[in-house]
DNA sequence: TTTTATTGTAATGTCAAGCATTACATCTAA
DNA sequence: TTAGATGTAATGCTTGACATTACAATAAAA
């Protein structure tokens, strides 16, 4: 099991688009030679970022813009927009016989510590802003 | 997406022969009436456990035993035994494209916060052992 | 106003994973 | 030797991810 490419593909389209805002119109055809996955693909991301009010796409003439400061998209808010996860991310079997006294138990005495280790991820993600990306990425030109 | 079921039914698994070791014959098919899955995904989830060095299980006979303190077995220890990531959690698009800056540079960049979650995730698993859940039980019993 | 490039979106196909289930050879204890 | 289990292969179903084709709607430029 891994969890959607959904995600790092639509994390390379934002820094895309942040690149070469101004410089080169950044179509979904543009996006998906970079990202090297179909520009339908692209389209469908963008419709998310657009979604979650993170970028502004031009129907028609073409290209997108980011709309909102690096700073305050983190890679909680893009996994989230790209909805990698549904709900919860563990599966728990559905139907545990209630008439056996660990069946009747396991749901509430497991979820809270199931629940835990997703919030554990997810602040993990939460602590992770794209201008903190963009400034790594800087770094890692000059190296 | 989700994590396979196959993790808390192992965990029920463990529980339900805990429990009733020694009362009952734990077999596939008592632990699947329990768990209310087909008895084949018990018989499968019992060889991981016994791969792991958890239990022990009486071919023939019938019917399975833990042969590892409780206190020695975490969460993280049984989702491992059942495998539910493989390898990375984060599935990574295969081929940026070289010759952009942007997909020359993501892999490196990314990878770490990807690899950060992950052991998040993973570390919050670490922190539980099935003798705290079984201690939970009682609780849950109790109130 | 027509053309042209692009987005938005539906439809389809392929592939892999998860889970359920049947079947049966193998094993062990009574 | 028999009865009840496990170990394991095989099969089928369903779902989700991803790729791709196709085309209507849109908007800017000619």
């Amino acid at each position: 099991m891994k969890i959607t490419s959904r995600f790092t593909v639509a994390v390379h389209t934002l820094l895309v688009i942040y690149y070469f805002s101004g410089k080169e119109k950044t179509t979904s055809d543009f996006i998906a030679a970079s990202v090297n996955v179909n520009p339908v693909v692209i389209r469908r991301t963008l419709l998310s970022l657009k979604g979650a009010g993170m970028i502004e796409v031009k129907a028609g003439s073409g290209g997108a813009d980011i709309v909102k400061d690096l700073k305050e998209i983190t890679l909680y808010d893009v996994y989230r927009a790209v909805e990698c996860v549904d709900g919860d991310l563990f599966h728990f079997h559905e139907n545990p016989n209630p008439s056996c006294p660990v069946g009747r138990s396991i749901h509430s005495v497991l979820d809270v510590h199931l629940a835990d280790a997703q919030a554990a991820l997810e602040n993990s993600l939460r602590g992770v802003t794209l201008a903190q990306i963009v400034q790594e990425f800087e770094a890692h030109r000059g190296a």
